[in-house]
DNA sequence: CACATGTGCGCAACCGATTGTTCATCGCCG
DNA sequence: CGGCGATGAACAATCGGTTGCGCACATGTG
């Protein structure tokens, strides 16, 4: 509460000789004696450096803006935890903000950074904003670093390795012994599933499998999507023995369906997702994930970002390191 | 990117001048033309006012701290969105926040409201945080609202009537025709845990119930401990018919231990569980709830803070509208 | 015509911290 | 003893917007 002037009459010295004193700068000529006096003297008011003052002088709020589709999403938790150790370091805050479509998005946006709320914004794009309207809520003026996604003609982007993991899920089956793979992949627009779908296509084709058109299917990220499409893919004449799944929500939808449409897993069918969280480790049977590197993710992001807030290019950069990761349990089975 | 001074200039008129156009004070004595002059010039360059200026200048940061124990909760987002909403109709921010148990929380409390990083700050009390830590943490300078938990020397709470919401679904239990009925409880040290304990209490005594010791078992908030919980309770001599589990996580993990025990859900045993969540709606066999206002929680913690911030006290509040839900899925059933 | 009133606008201080520059003082050296 | 450099501290501008006050001029009134 107390000012910088406080502590600087208390001293007995100029709001200059304080800030000097307390900023600790080695070219500043200021006495031993001095220094200490304004040190007690701080300490004594409880001073802290007034944020706004500081932000309005480096012209520098601090903060980053995070925004995201939809918190209650799996993947969020993590990615926030990653955000949040990376700004934290850096004394920076994270502001959680929402935004629309255009054209209100951009008007948020525009109050969002040009207003000089935050230094920059991490967006995670929302499954119903494709690329045109993603472009047209980013102008060039704002700092930003998309996760997890990726346009054409912008750069700053930091991304899973999708495919890598995708395919490691597909080759758990295949290694298994299955030959009849289906997919239950997210939204077309979406790049992210574009990029989980290459994998899953690569891996079938290294291993000399066909990907059967009927048992590829559009199922969003989320139970309902993953549920709607297991019912889908289970009026195919001829049907699959294991199922790949994109998102483990989706997982999740696609494991109660099948429960309910009297598909045992993994008797019948054996099921693998994508992102781990504890609902696929306490559902029965547990579902064997991959667990993907969301915390890095998140921390990558934000490093990207202030390094571009320091001057640094922004990039396009895909974590490989750590790898995703198998995890097997119940809901996989040798065929 | 404009700054007052160059809207001014481009108008030629002053910054004040600029400054009144642009505000819309009534009170100030401009000419239509120049008002209209100086509105085209800020169209013209793209002008947002400044948020870090008008921080500085009316010493209020426009931002308040949400401070989360845990945003993997299930209740999180709805919580969260509930904060959101009222912040926006306020044009306040919602920055997201981590703190430490004392001494270091306290330190972090200061840094972000000493400083002026947040104008005041939503708590969402961790588990481990017991009143002792909490209190220590929270200083009387810092204007803050507790969510869902409430400080006996404190005030400024938003709490959700948990005594309704547990009674209501021990009420369901009972008209179903159960007597024999457990409670899994949260934390002791957390009053949340306390308030839902005394709702299953009440309904059991006004049924004419006993409260067998051996059939509460504390089971926290989450999968695991539900789980665990789950297990001590299947050694009692005697078991229960029924389950009242005090959130949903937890009811998710009972259900989970209860499938690999081999105990039946509903056959041998009802659960129905607190607060609502996809997961929920989705397991097999669906999980009977209780939907609790969670965004009205947020809202009114949200607008507590700010009608404080514009000087009204700050008092203790129990969302008794709208009320508790029970929603019947099928891990209920007549006994 | 003189004076009171009103109108439109600019000056300058302020919020709190940082920082380039200037100023006064002291000691040292020639 | 005069001049010089080093030292320690204060002055003042700055970030961008807001606002009390005063100034100049136009209009109205007696």
């Amino acid at each position: 509460m107390a000012s910088l002037q406080e502590v600087a009459d208390a001293a007995g010295v100029s709001r200059s000789v304080a800030s000097r004193a307390l900023s600790g700068d080695a070219r500043a000529r200021i006495s031993a004696a001095t220094r200490e006096r304004v040190q007690r003297a701080a300490e004594l008011l409880d001073y802290v450096p007034n944020h706004r003052a500081q932000a309005l002088r480096f012209a520098r709020s601090g903060a980053v803006g995070l925004i995201v589709p939809d918190v209650n999403n799996a993947v969020f938790a993590e990615l926030l935890g990653g955000v949040q150790d990376r700004a934290r370091e850096v004394s920076m805050s994270v502001l959680l903000s929402q935004i629309d479509p255009p054209p209100t998005g951009r008007e948020q946006l525009r109050e969002l950074v040009g207003a000089g709320r935050v230094d920059g914004i991490l967006l995670q794009r929302r499954e119903d904003f494709d690329d045109r309207k993603l472009g047209a809520v980013l102008t060039k003026a704002v700092p930003a670093v998309l996760i997890n996604s990726k346009l054409e003609d912008r750069v700053g982007s930091v991304v899973l390795d999708d495919a890598a993991g995708v395919s490691l899920a597909t080759r758990h089956l295949i290694d298994l012994g299955h030959t009849r793979i289906g997919h239950l992949a997210g939204f077309a627009a979406h790049d992210t599933a574009v990029r989980r779908h290459q994998g899953f296509c690569a891996a079938m084709e290294s291993a000399g499998l066909p990907v059967r058109r009927a048992w590829v299917q559009r199922s969003g990220w989320e139970a309902r999507g993953g549920a709607d499409a297991v019912h889908r893919l289970m009026k195919a004449r001829t049907k699959p023995t294991a199922l790949v799944v994109s998102s483990v929500n989706a997982g999740i939808g696609a494991l109660s369906a099948l429960s309910r449409l009297g598909v045992r897993v993994p008797e019948d069918l054996s099921v693998v997702a994508i992102n781990d969280t504890w609902v696929a480790e306490t559902w029965t049977p547990p579902l064997t994930t991959v667990r993907m590197p969301l915390r890095t993710l998140g921390r990558r992001a934000c490093s990207m970002l202030f390094d571009h807030l320091e001057g640094a290019p922004l990039t396009d950069v895909v974590i490989t390191t750590p790898a995703p990761e198998l995890i097997v349990r119940g809901s996989t089975r040798p065929l």
